[in-house]
Parts: structure tokens; sequence; C-alpha cells
DNA sequence: TCTTATTTTTAGATAAACCTAAAAATTAAA
DNA sequence: TTTAATTTTTAGGTTTATCTAAAAATAAGA
């Protein structure tokens, strides 16, 4: 069993890991945690003590199998408590994640695998982001362009073309902006026209609209 | 806000004041807590300070209004998730007290007050437990112990003191749960054992079963 | 009452998780 | 390549919540 500390630092590796592709550098986890470079440090080494990531000094850090086991266990559990607080407890989706964060370290196998029945097995958050399954598994998405982009693939916005304030207003409406994850559910051969998912919404886009998007994908 | 230690130890001397009538001994609360006496004496010299109990070296101790307050929320708070965990994940009775022992402690009023709601304002936890209200009022209900009644007198089991699974299953398997309703056929004075009706079965209890068992007559 | 037993408290240690300040290693710049 | 800047680690300290062992207070028994 793990300690909430121990839990919390895991996971945050985990998720710095995924956005920088490779080791993991003490200051980042430190800036990450709101938390001193010195305790980092002091924590990273006994986390490699216990097999859960690799580390050599000065070197940075990589989580191992069990690492990331532990990693997207807590993420998981985070991700299925942020739906039962909007579906079941009708909280906005921008007031979850605090609870969330407590939550996630509840310890009991048979909770989650009932509260994940008990919402209907969800595969995203009320942000759009995806569930990681028992065994730690995250669907794969890859780096491309919204227009480039097929039916049931995902990404984050990272910019867009168009500038117009016009325009601007219009993802607004929609509750796009930098950083926010968008789903295609569907694309239209015939005009280039999308159906996309954007936090618990899905609607329509013109064809124009997707090529005016950058989309990151990871 | 309190920490998780200073709510534990708040709410077992909540517990204990509440069976005990008067103030509490530090070897009860060691005994309890399954923890050291002087262990205890520091967490209450420390509570003492900031006013959540009344103290006096050697004297024992007694919870303040404030005091009070935090161990009912706790309790209520344990209370409305065995509920959740029972009524919506359908857990069996004996399986939740466990995780709802981590749950009281998640900090958030807003999710309090709309998990009472979802689960549809309940009175009773499902060991018949009265949940308290937000200002850590308990309604006061008019049981007794199946111990105390005479032979031929009735009523209906309304909750369980000993809340051990050994002994949920024991009842499980009588086929006694809340809302059971129960007949004394027959009770020896020699050892406090009893012939009760159950539906269409009778059977033998010890003394020691029937004083773990509240019942309501009306 | 006086001695013994029990209960409770104090004193001093430990482990977890953090901190500050200083030293060491690495990276960048001149 | 040598110096300067940055990053990272070490050393030593703090707080919370525990513990053991010993001392002090209270309660019980002769």
């Amino acid at each position: 069993m793990y300690s909430l500390a121990e839990e919390n630092y895991l996971k945050n590796i985990y998720h710095l890991e995924q956005e920088s592709n490779g080791g993991v550098s003490t200051n980042a986890i430190a800036e990450r945690m709101e938390t001193k470079p010195s305790s980092v440090t002091d924590m990273v080494q006994k986390l490699a003590e216990k097999k859960m990531l690799s580390y050599k000094k000065y070197k940075g850090t990589t989580l191992t199998k069990d690492g990331m086991k532990i990693a997207t266990g807590v993420i998981r559990k985070h991700r299925l408590w942020e739906v039962f607080l909007v579906d079941k407890l009708k909280f906005h989706w921008d007031e979850v994640h605090e609870i969330a964060e407590q939550l996630e370290h509840i310890h009991s196998e048979e909770l989650i695998i009932r509260l994940d029945k008990y919402l209907g097995n969800p595969d995203f958050d009320p942000h759009g982001d995806p569930i990681p399954d028992k065994h730690g598994n995250i669907k794969p998405t890859e780096k491309k362009l919204l227009s480039e982009l097929e039916k049931k693939q995902r990404g984050v916005c990272v910019g867009v073309k168009e500038t117009g304030s016009e325009f601007l207003q219009y993802l607004d409406k929609r509750n796009i902006t930098i950083g926010t994850k968008i789903n295609v559910l569907g694309k239209e051969f015939f005009d280039g026209s999308m159906i996309i998912q954007v936090g618990r919404d899905q609607f329509f886009i013109s064809k124009k609209t997707a090529e005016n998007l950058y989309i990151q994908t990871n």
C-alpha cells in the first residue's frame, strides 16, 4: 500500500513523462507539485529503492512498470470519481478536480470495480480525458491537425490559425480554448464537417472551423 | 481544517462518551483506537489546546461543542457514504465499514450536501444507525436491545450494536436484517438465551446475540 | 492508613514528509 | 576551455503522530 504522498509523486511524474516524452527532471517535479527540489530528491530516492522508478543522480527519473501501474491506477480513480461527481451529483465540470484529488486516494479494488460499472464503464472523464482501464492501458492517440483527424481520433487544442474575434468568440461559446481536449466522434466525407466532443458536450463543426484549429495528439 | 488523526480521535471520543455517559478515560480511548495511552495523552492535550475538548490531567476528557460538531460531522459523512455504498453500488452491509472509514475524511461541504440529496436524505445508515443532520443533531430513537425484551414481546430489528462482518453474516444466515420482525417465544433466566421467531423460522439465540440487536417495539 | 497495583503522564526516540542553506555536479556562456 | 549560471543533491532541522520506558498520580487492598 502506498502513501498519499507517494501516490501523488507517481501520478505527477507520470503526467510529466507523458508531456515531455522522456526522463523527468527534479525541478520539473518540484514546480508541478509546488514543493522544493530537495524534497523531490528525497522522495525520488525513496521511490527508486522501492523500484517504482529508475533514477540516476543528476539525470532525472522514469517510472518503472510498477510505478506506471500505481500512477495509472490513481488517475483511473480520479477520473471515475469526476464522472460520478458530474453525472450523478450534478456538479459542474470545473468544480470537481479538488474533490477528485482527495477521492483518488481511497483504497479499495472492489469500490472502483463497482463504481466503474455503476457509471456505465465510461471511457472519458468530464474534461474529455481518457480513463485508463484496470490494467492501466489508455487508448493511444497520434499527432495531427483537427481537419486532418479522422473519426474516433482525439487531441488537444494548441492554437488557432484564424485569430479574428468572431472565430474566437465562436470557440468560446463552445468552450474551446488552448488546452481543450477534442474528440472526433464523426466526420462527413461530403463536406469535411465533423461531430466533435468537447468535455461532455457533442456538436457539429464545419470544415472551415476544423481547418483553423491546431491540434496536438499525443 | 482538521487532520485525519484529529478527526478520528474526536469521532472515537464521541462514541465513547455516548456509551459511557460521562468523561472518557485515556485508557478507554487507547483501547478503542488500538494505540498506546501515551499517544492518547499527546493528542488529547493538543485537542484541548484547540478547544475541541476539555481535559484535566488524570481526570479524563469530554468533548466541547466545537469538538462535538467535528465528531458528528465525520459520523454523518461515514453513514451517508455507507448508504451510498449499499444503495447505489450494491455492496453488502457488512462490507462497507472500512471503505466508509476512509471516505468519512473527504473534505467538501458541497459534496455532502449533494450526496445527501442524491441518496434521498436518508435518516438511517444500512446498519440502522441514525445519520446526524448537518447541525449534528441526531433524532432520538426509542430502541431497546433484544435482550431487554421478555417472552411474548415482539418488535422490529432497527439496528445492530456489534458491526463486525462475522456477526452480520451470522444474522444473514438467519435472515435477520434491518426491518425484520422478531417475536420472542421464550427466554431462559439461567443464561439469558432466547427462542425467537423470524418469519416462519424459530430458533435459539444466545444472550450475546440478543445484546447486540436493537429492536423497536410499538 | 500504608502499601501495592493500576492508570496516566512525561521524557526521549523514531519515521514520514517536508523545509533551508550550503555544497557538488552539470550545463551554458564568454 | 575556463568561468559563470543553473540544477541537483546533501546535511541538518521541523512538524505530526507514533512509540518505549520510566516517573508520577490515583485507586485499591490489606
